[in-house]
DNA sequence: TCAGAATGGGACTTCAATGTCTCAAAGTCA
DNA sequence: TGACTTTGAGACATTGAAGTCCCATTCTGA
């Protein structure tokens, strides 16, 4: 595995830390300099740029990245398996953790529009829509929602939390529950 | 009324022009140069800067101008009126309504962040947060949630209504009655 | 220990956005 | 029509981020 990137241990630490901090600085800051990330990756600014030649490489990096993030966690949480009401709460479970990913990735539209054909999902994942679908067909999620609405709703709730949560509006350890009964039952009781 | 502004005809529409601009460029690519702006509001970059001396004025008196936008928006949906359930609706037509104005002001939190000071709320105008309270003294909003979470949810159901609208995958007619419902009963029958 | 790898900081150039200014052309209104 | 207003286009200076390069210092691993 780690020979694939005929990379030193330290290279592969200073180049997933700059990644790291490239997707949550940008994701708190869009308008973030270089400085800033390699300030956060507590890093030189050259050093950055030795890893990242410039600015557009090592955003499409930082977005495959955090793809991969995303995907792992979502791997993690096996939405193929058992009932759909629950792979979901699995779901959105795992979203939150990977809250500042998604943040960065979908935070801004244009972020990914530019950089579309730089990532190639993995297949072998089962796909958020599939599980809807599932769930659709199960009878569990909203018929006169499509698809693709339900999974806009997710991302969005999940960012809200997660950013509820960064702005302290919100405790940590309650976001979760709280994104998956607003997702379920809405706000009318 | 207009001879307050103590402006002609002229100038008044070509600062609205601008203004708007701002607010829907903005809100649709945040990265959006003054130039693009003026494009935007067909007008040429040094008009522009006539009217506003620099970027930050531009940003504060478009801030404010999508901000009244906004609450003349709220104000005539009279959220105090009426049940809390019918008043919510009334209130999430009309933020869809103006979906590109609140898609300017909330789409980047540091946008706001950094000319909270440049606005003074009419306090006339009942507050979201009131009408949140009442419908849960009413017993029809979710109690489990904060004013503020809901209020978060509003927000990010509206905004994201409002993109999906924007990228085709909603049809305008239905946002609002989707953003309704989503609200109200969430994804699960 | 010691050679090679990796880093930080600074000097420097380039570039795009910003802001200022002028002038001729077009528009407005009495 | 004619005075006055508003505008667009372009020249120009300024600024801050981006990108390149070098060198002394620190770190790592055999």
């Amino acid at each position: 595995m780690s020979s694939s990137t005929s990379e030193s241990g330290t290279r592969g630490r200073t180049r997933r830390a700059i990644l790291a901090a490239a997707a949550s600085t940008l994701a708190r800051d869009r308008k973030a300099t270089l400085a800033d990330i390699a300030e956060a990756a507590q890093v030189g600014r050259s050093t950055l740029h030795r890893y990242f030649a410039d600015r557009s490489e090592l955003m499409e990096a930082a977005i495959v990245d955090s793809f991969r993030a995303v995907e792992d966690s979502v791997r993690e949480a096996a939405i193929d398996q058992g009932p759909a009401l629950e792979a979901m709460r699995r779901l959105l479970a795992a979203m939150v953790d990977v809250g500042d990913r998604l943040a960065f990735l979908f935070g801004d539209p244009r972020v990914l529009e530019e950089f579309t054909d730089s990532f190639v999902p993995d297949m072998s994942v089962p796909t958020t829509i599939d599980l809807i679908k599932r769930g659709q067909e199960e009878g569990v999620f909203d018929r006169a929602s499509t698809p693709e609405w339900i999974q806009t709703v997710i991302w969005s709730l999940t960012y809200s939390g997660w950013e509820a949560a960064e702005k302290g509006e919100l405790p940590r350890h309650g976001v979760t529950a709280t994104v998956i009964r607003t997702f379920e039952n809405g706000m009318v009781t």
